[in-house]
DNA sequence: GTCGACATGTAACCAGTTACATGATTAA
DNA sequence: TTAATCATGTAACTGGTTACATGTCGAC
């Protein structure tokens, strides 16, 4: 009654496929290793909390998409390791193909306290968008840094794809917090 | 035991501030109006629903942030109207000028799916970069619109710094989707 | 002897979403 | 008469966060 096939309509949350295409690239995982994985890759287009990893794996294990089995270790804490089912590929492929239901993620608070900026001192505005500014510049450098290593390695090529819009968005708040700035010197 | 000058530390959900924001800007309105005027304006920065918004009100006038009325009326029905107190104004412009805590918002689907790209077939890839590119393009177009409308009113200045972020980001999606759609037909 | 990496989880909470419910008035 | 606008809310749910809890082993 709860299986994967017997269900109309197939409902995952995007955390729990994140953590299914893990699994299909890297093969069988702990929870541990995931968290891990997912911060030095996918972490930078989707991040999980990894109480939220633990709670997502039992259940796709639950629903069909992933086997587990107990892993003892004799120097470290045994494991519990997972590994996708050929159920968890189909559904991952499927939702992949998928189109994104593009909605314009109107969720800043920046852009907010920026928009009631006739409220703020100048100092703080001013504050607000060197701030900005600052962050852009730092995530630049260190997605700079990735690209050097990976723009060559053909098996990191989407990861690199995906960096390169990180640096192009970087660099777009940088330009326009420049222009705003330099827009507010010469205005009263 | 439950109004602002007793509590330590005030913490009041973005939206419970957007809102505090709102009245402080447009004066006393009702769930309704300010519904209608967040959705034509701060929306692009930051939206809620009408059911948050008729949950967020009450509870700003608990804390002391706002008052209510009722106001009757003839050929409609009678409606809720708020007002923002001293106090509510008072931190709405304290949370203005803090600086907004950074984090990377990690959290595309979009991005997700890219990432995954490897596992997805070269159709549907791109088929999701062509959708990216239209659905920017048609914001572009939507912003731009508002652009001619607001560029010249001194009131709307804010705002019009906002909306030209929006059309950066915009851009720079149309920019970054051609250059990896290029790519992808020199890509064997 | 204590710090950091390995390893797994529970519990409490919260912001926000969707769906449901109701009802008046007005313009086409 | 039917649809749209005005007007306000409740209820159920969910995805996700933070804090708490526990313990081993190896390196320094």
């Amino acid at each position: 009654m709860e299986t994967a096939q017997e269900q109309q309509t197939i409902t995952l949350s995007t955390t729990e496929l994140s953590v299914l295409g893990l699994l299909s690239a890297f093969g069988e995982r702990s929870g541990y290793d995931l968290k891990k994985h997912a911060e030095a890759g996918v972490g930078y287009v989707w991040t999980a909390a990894k109480s939220q990893i633990y709670a997502v794996l039992p259940r796709l294990v639950e629903d069909g998409y992933a086997t587990s089995r107990r892993v003892e270790q004799s120097s470290r804490p045994d494991k519990q390791v997972y590994r996708i089912t050929d159920a968890g590929e189909e559904v991952f492929r499927a939702w992949l193909e998928e189109p994104v239901e593009e909605r314009p993620d109107a969720r800043s608070t920046f852009l907010l306290k920026i928009f009631f900026g006739r409220h703020m001192s100048r100092e703080a505005l001013v504050g607000h968008l060197e701030r900005k500014r600052e962050w852009a510049l730092t995530y630049l450098d260190e997605y700079r840094g990735i690209e050097e290593e990976i723009r060559d390695e053909e098996s990191s090529y989407f990861g690199y794809v995906t960096l390169r819009w990180g640096i192009a968005h970087a660099e777009t708040w940088i330009r326009w917090a420049d222009e705003i700035l330099r827009e507010l010197e010469k205005r009263p």
